[in-house]
DNA sequence: CTGCTATATGAAACAATATTACAATAGTTG
DNA sequence: CAACTATTGTAATATTGTTTCATATAGCAG
């Protein structure tokens, strides 16, 4: 059963977090990469809400709980956790949201894991609400056939593509 | 004719930029938009090559001429120009570039200029390459039916979007 | 277990990108 | 010209991200 991409706004998201720090944990396991703490901790505030959140949110957030922690530290988490495919980065507004892709069908079916399904070898596509500022992340692969079109047509190789779509989200459009 | 999206390297530029220019200055007349000095020798700036250019590097440049500027002001000249379609953002670099497909047609076949092709209307298509920094910019109007479907099935109403695409170019290609 | 090595984190400084707030000037309209 | 709006100048500051080098810790070979 699929799951709304934009949740209500009042939605319960204990689930939500708990199934992708389930998935993280499992994943990180099977595929020989290190979950640490700080990755883990970074990762569970990045995953703490659909919205995406900027580095130095982060940094504040963990001085909040008393972690006290450099920018660097911070960063290289998020590039790890990037690196891995369990977060994505919004360049147009230089932030990081936790991508809920991997899990929605695996963990429900009690599926084997099945790694980097967000991989860099499909385009990223978003679609982010400009005014509650959550993330809605789309299967890239419609979109695949025709961005080698255009590619070909050009002759140019593609290695990687992201997609950012603005707007306003479903739950926003309800309560205005 | 249609020219190649991505021009040889050692390709005469001063046709891309006069042209260029001159559509900028006819465009911005009819639209009745203000091309000021400065607005205009940051353009030219921006346009002196294929490639996306920093809002400091412009500011750099600028001083290499005499002209000492503080970042707002090429901020809100970038920021003039991009409102008015003549240049577009890259995100993922935060960088800067003119926008060639406003004049291709026009200027060469002396039909009357058409306002705000590159508008905010349609998606923005870039590709990038990784190896020169040279952009290609691709009409995204074939995009725009798929971005509508995945748009319509969340219920979420589109305002802007933008699908930035890395990768290597042909004359880069041509020349490894 | 011991030491070796690779990986990860800490700490400090700094670089790059962008904005706020307010003053001055130029251009436009009545 | 007077009043008004749009543009630019000036200075300070905010935000985002990186370099460099030191220290710690995990995983592994002997």
């Amino acid at each position: 059963m699929k799951q709304s991409l934009f949740p209500q706004h009042d939605h319960d998201h204990s689930d939500c977090t708990s199934n992708l720090m389930k998935f993280a944990d499992l994943y990180c396991q099977q595929a020989g990469l290190r979950l640490t703490k700080l990755r883990r901790t970074v990762l569970e505030k990045v995953a703490a809400s659909h919205k995406a959140i900027g580095a130095y949110q982060i940094l504040d957030n963990l001085a909040a709980d008393g972690q006290k922690l450099a920018p660097i530290s911070v960063y290289r988490s998020l590039d790890f956790l990037q690196e891995a495919g369990l977060i994505h980065r919004l360049e147009s507004t230089n932030s990081y949201f936790a991508c809920q892709r991997n899990f929605d069908d695996d963990l429900t079916n009690n599926n084997p894991i099945s790694l980097n399904k967000c991989s860099e070898t499909s385009p990223l596509v978003f679609l982010i609400c400009d005014n509650c500022g959550a993330i809605g992340e789309v299967e890239g692969a419609s979109i695949e056939p025709l961005i080698e079109t255009v590619a070909n047509s050009e002759k140019f190789k593609v290695k990687h593509s992201q997609l950012e779509i603005k707007g306003t989200c479903t739950s926003c459009q309800a309560s205005s």
